[in-house]
DNA sequence: CTTCACAGGTCAACGGTGTTGTCATAAGGT
DNA sequence: ACCTTATGACAACACCGTTGACCTGTGAAG
């Protein structure tokens, strides 16, 4: 088989589907994401992707070599659209947290992309474009490169790892999601004192709290340590 | 259908599948996570799981509900061998500090398990264990209950998010790593510093840090806010 | 206009998946 | 030695991603 995808931009020929639609690679990405979010995660599958289209499940071939380049196009699509979202002030710490809450939040709204995409490096456009906004933030900010680099490490695995973590449990089947939600009514809140003392005396507070996402705490501790790193800096550089 | 699943202590009848072997829970899940540490997390099916094991696929179902059960039961034993790895000496920032980078290293040598597990709350033995012991360590401390929990959570999320990102590398096929690995050199390395100023002058930091885990960085980060916190907490009380 | 190469949509098939209803059989109490 | 029944095996179902071969309408060239 010769190579089955064309650049969207070598594409020469509008043929529309059987049913009439005439695909495209944005048509595609953008059905994606609302059969994900419609349907839940579960839903996306290349043949319900076709069937949502109207086409053939294998049309989608020529667009994305398999469904993993599919993801990838997803998660770049999302990087674009939080950052198109995200209005910096100038504030750099409050920048970058308004940035950090927006790309996890991005992550929850489409679980299945965020826990695909966490851990590789698309190279595509939008996240290209988000590397370099968020470096132009930091060395504008006085950080110097090494430090910048760090801090920018620090903030993107932090953002990533926390948003596949906490979509995690979004994309699991429904099915699932109720199991676990009662497994701290059921099994934690009701272990007797004698044997799990520190259970026992906390559970009210445990149910209460493992319902939410400790990201918003975790990524404050970050930027207030690149805070005071910073004015360190500054102080031994001014000294 | 009547209750198919047979808790392992009302097992009575231990007869060998045709190939001769003995099933067992533990026998299950001890050649589940052999199976994805040889051949990947794809290798977990429940059909390559029943020829690995000699047996039927559909005989694991008299020990797991669906493959989601399989999964949780993983995860408790991974927990189990981390926490039995673990020598706590009384001094609770020394004591959490190891057991997050335990956590992290389990993560590290049984990656494909850890990405499967790491999102999921199972509930089991182990899991419980580990749940009681870290908040002993806590309230031993002096963090009164809510804040013990509060620590508890960050704790806990921080050590599964990074063990499951920085696994999730180590657990691609060696080909995808290398792509990877190439997306910074041959993509982010060579944008012109026209277009991309702040990641040309940078490219090299970039190349070096993107490698490493940030994950001993963010636990010192959390353990030395938790300390001031307790500081503060003692001081309000003694004054 | 007509022609005609071929891009791009379609079809059918392959080999995989989880899961379940039913059946067979050997284990273990009597 | 018998009988019950726990537990393993089998076959089927509905789905999945992917691919090789085929067909057809598009759009450029003459």
């Amino acid at each position: 088989m010769s190579e089955r995808v064309v650049p969207a931009a070598a594409r020469q020929r509008r043929r529309p589907t059987r049913q009439g639609v005439v695909l495209s690679e944005e048509l595609i990405v953008e059905t994606a994401m609302r059969l994900i979010e419609e349907h839940g995660a579960d839903a996306l599958s290349v043949r319900r992707l076709g069937r949502a289209l109207g086409a053939d499940p294998s049309s989608l071939y020529r667009y994305f070599r398999h469904t993993d380049d599919l993801m990838l196009a997803i998660a770049d699509e999302l990087i674009g659209r939080t950052l198109r979202s995200w209005r910096p002030t100038g504030d750099w710490p409050a920048d970058l947290r308004d940035l950090g809450l927006r790309m996890h939040a991005g992550a929850l709204a489409h679980p299945r992309a965020a826990v695909l995409s966490a851990h590789r490096v698309t190279g595509r456009t939008y996240e290209i474009q988000a590397v370099e906004t968020v470096l132009g933030v930091l060395r504008n900010a006085g950080f110097p490169d090494p430090e910048a680099v760090r801090v920018y490490h620090a903030f993107v695995d932090q953002a990533l790892a926390y948003g596949a973590l906490d979509s995690a449990n979004t994309a699991l089947p429904q099915a699932a999601r109720d199991a676990e939600a009662d497994v701290w009514r059921a099994t934690y809140a009701r272990l007797p004192a004698t044997s799990h003392p520190n259970i026992a005396a906390t559970a009210r507070h445990l149910v209460a709290s493992m319902r939410g996402s400790s990201y918003p705490a975790a990524l404050d501790l970050l930027l207030t340590a690149a805070e005071a790193r910073l004015t360190q800096i500054r102080e031994a550089a001014g000294a």
